[in-house]
DNA sequence: CTTATGTCAGTAATACTGACATTC
DNA sequence: CGAATGTCAGTATTACTGACATAA
């Protein structure tokens, strides 16, 4: 009479299952303007932080420099950051958004925002504030414990 | 003067920070167990429903039925589940859970609760409720629009 | 003939490892 | 010399696709 053990009672197993759906409906959207998560993270730094080289980028957003290479790649083709090499130091490259990128990174917000409005429909906005805020203090407690490596997947239990 | 994005006002982007978070947690505990998701989510379905048909369990995890095959394999080596053809239906396997099925089971649940411990410190227990109740709210409202593929990533934003 | 089942090989996406040449 | 930077090739893990043989 093992009471049966349902994965819906895992706050692990809802977090992976919440993240899941977030991240359906968030990479759709970026998917319709041609775009990913690293596209995204990348040109937020950029805006936020100015022109900096590939290294910085890498540390400031923990996206690893080997897959940092691939995303600017990217951005690059489009337009959207260019890389110039920085005459201080041979080695770097001094990678800046464009305008174009400014409004690519500003389409893709705006998809990312509607995103969020349909993750939390069934949320009032006071229990929105709570779930953040919620989220917000497990995190906190995380940022202690040595963040190891990163995880690659979603279905959490 | 566009006031600066930052990942932090997205609430997909907490979520899976929060289910990496979760994540880490989980894999190492089950790790040390020689175990991963799929064999406890496996494990459980068998205790709780009993012997089953392989796409059946497919059918009841959502665990895709070629990674069913692969994931049996496993627990068969480790003889904590049987596959035993079916009489009524020499296409299918059906497959039990073993005495020692149970046993590692009831370890890898141990295991787990510790993991949910770790991952809920910060929270007090009606925080913890709240935030299992605003997760699940968020989930049902996922069971209407079509689930589409399953993700496999974590960084949500 | 059509469908369900189990199996296998291979792929996409994300995160990571290791190696390398160049420059500091 | 040692360390940092950028690049590339390759790997692990999870989720999925396509093909196939067998049996219903």
């Amino acid at each position: 009479m093992d009471d049966p053990i349902r994965m819906d009672d895992f706050p692990s197993w809802l977090l992976g299952q919440a993240s899941a759906h977030a991240y359906r409906l968030v990479s759709e959207r970026l998917g319709t303007l041609g775009a990913r998560g690293y596209h995204f993270r990348l040109l937020v730094t950029l805006a936020g932080h100015g022109p900096a080289s590939q290294a910085t980028l890498s540390r400031i957003t923990g996206i690893h420099v080997s897959d940092i290479v691939a995303a600017l790649n990217e951005l690059a083709e489009g337009g959207h950051v260019q890389r110039t090499p920085d005459p201080d130091d041979r080695r770097r490259n001094v990678v800046t958004i464009t305008p174009a990128g400014r409004r690519h990174l500003s389409r893709l917000n705006r998809e990312l925002l509607r995103a969020q409005e349909e993750l939390l429909t069934p949320l009032a906005p006071a229990e929105r504030d709570q779930l953040m805020s919620l989220l917000r203090k497990v995190l906190e407690h995380q940022r202690d414990s040595p963040p190891g490596p990163q995880a690659r997947h979603m279905d959490d239990m």
